[in-house]
DNA sequence: CTAATAGTGTCTATTAGACATTATGTG
DNA sequence: CACATAATGTCTAATAGACACTATTAG
């Protein structure tokens, strides 16, 4: 048989296969506070459990499994964040009562300004703080996926700038410095974290000034390139 | 509707879904040499080209993905890799020519000697060097999946020993270097290199020697715990 | 002035890189 | 002995951590 006949009688249905889905873990930070996006879910299974957001790949709509996360994220938040990676894909026959499950997970990151206003309208997605996650009964297996998110955000927070992305586009070192503290658990060196970011060259000057309590601090913003940095020295845990 | 009821009715080819698939890169170190392991497709499409091993979740056989790629490797190789890793999830509308596909990938590490008689038995799978890759035409974007495995495994040598898993069970010092050079494309410190392992106590001494010109070398094993462990510091490229 | 927070100066202990030296095998 | 490779000793420049100090705003 050629290629061509084989693909002309291709039948996609023929053999089983697993329900695939995707799945965002959308991180920002807020007043001390990390905090993860919940959505309700407004169909079974797990019907009124809260989870991440995210769905099916829409065959039509979708080009890429990055398109299909980000458009669930856009209809949930209303706004396209500016960190998006893949975190892992979990595939198994029991996370699923509908059976045999795989879900390609995201982890992202967002200002908690950039889509404040968009949340507050809707009544089946809000942040929740990490600390308050473990009282909560999610979704799936949606709990284990937000703490493996949660770690990588860590080891993100020890060898890049990366945490960066959960705060303002203008933001102060001090801010920086506080997610990161948040993250690893530790309070950190003012002098070493700054001299590690001066020295990687990873943000510019806006020459602006935040207007807070005490001295004005400098408003930085990230460096286009800044997400791919990795220092060769990691902050110690 | 309750979810019983939804769940007894659920039919899961009601909606259209990508093709699944699960990949892997699987990579070992001979004679100074990387090599990944590549196998002939025997079925459209793309058949006769050589590509990644892999093949489709059997929704029966396996429990997870894992175990899918597992099942997979130990069909070509005979044996399990004893380092098995998750990649990434490509999933686009254009790898496959059957339409939307989304593979998992894995890289997988294993000693050459461990599946050399298995391999050598059968005409449809080789290890090919990384270097003689560039010539070839591989099925789908199994070329890409390979550089980006490649890629992870030499970010892995900077700040880990995972690189020793393509060496046989007991090692010396010596070739794990020569492993890590041929990763990075430089030349390493000996010094340096041997008191980063020692101070991270991954290696045990087996009180046996390798026997070869000059003075004989220590033989190592892998703590079992090896893997996890990431140096604070990196190698610098 | 004080309080509060931002930002800098500087000492020191640690350590990676460099490379010289010693050790242990074979023929 | 020479030769080859393994393993160690040691100097030095670089630097992260620690913390004291100075700077800049508000009231």
């Amino acid at each position: 048989m050629t290629e061509e006949a084989y693909l002309r009688d291709y039948d996609p249905k023929a053999f089983d296969s697993p329900l695939l889905s995707v799945d965002a873990v959308l991180f920002t930070y807020r007043e001390g506070q990390l905090k993860v996006l919940l959505v309700e879910r407004s169909n079974h299974p797990e019907m009124g459990k809260w989870g991440l957001p995210g769905g099916f790949v829409d065959l039509e709509a979708d080009g890429t499994l990055e398109d299909t996360v980000i458009r669930k994220l856009q209809e949930k938040t209303g706004v396209v964040p500016p960190y998006v990676e893949q975190l892992s894909t979990i595939g198994n026959r029991s996370r699923d009562k509908r059976g045999w499950s795989v879900t390609v997970c995201y982890t992202a990151l967002i200002a908690h300004q950039e889509c404040e206003t968009h949340i507050d309208t809707v009544s089946d997605a809000k942040w929740v703080n990490l600390k308050d996650l473990e009282k909560l009964d999610l979704a799936f297996d949606h709990k284990s996926i937000i703490a493996a998110g949660r770690e990588r955000l860590k080891q993100k927070a020890l060898y890049s700038i990366v945490p960066a992305y959960t705060l303002p586009e203008k933001f102060t070192l001090s801010d920086l410095q506080h997610v990161h503290e948040v993250l690893l658990g530790k309070p950190l060196q003012k002098k070493s974290f700054r001299r590690r970011i001066e020295q990687a060259d990873l943000i510019v000057d806006t020459g602006e000034k935040s207007a807070e309590k005490g001295r004005p601090a400098i408003l930085y913003r990230l460096k286009p390139e800044a997400s791919r940095h990795t220092f060769i020295r990691n902050l110690e845990l």
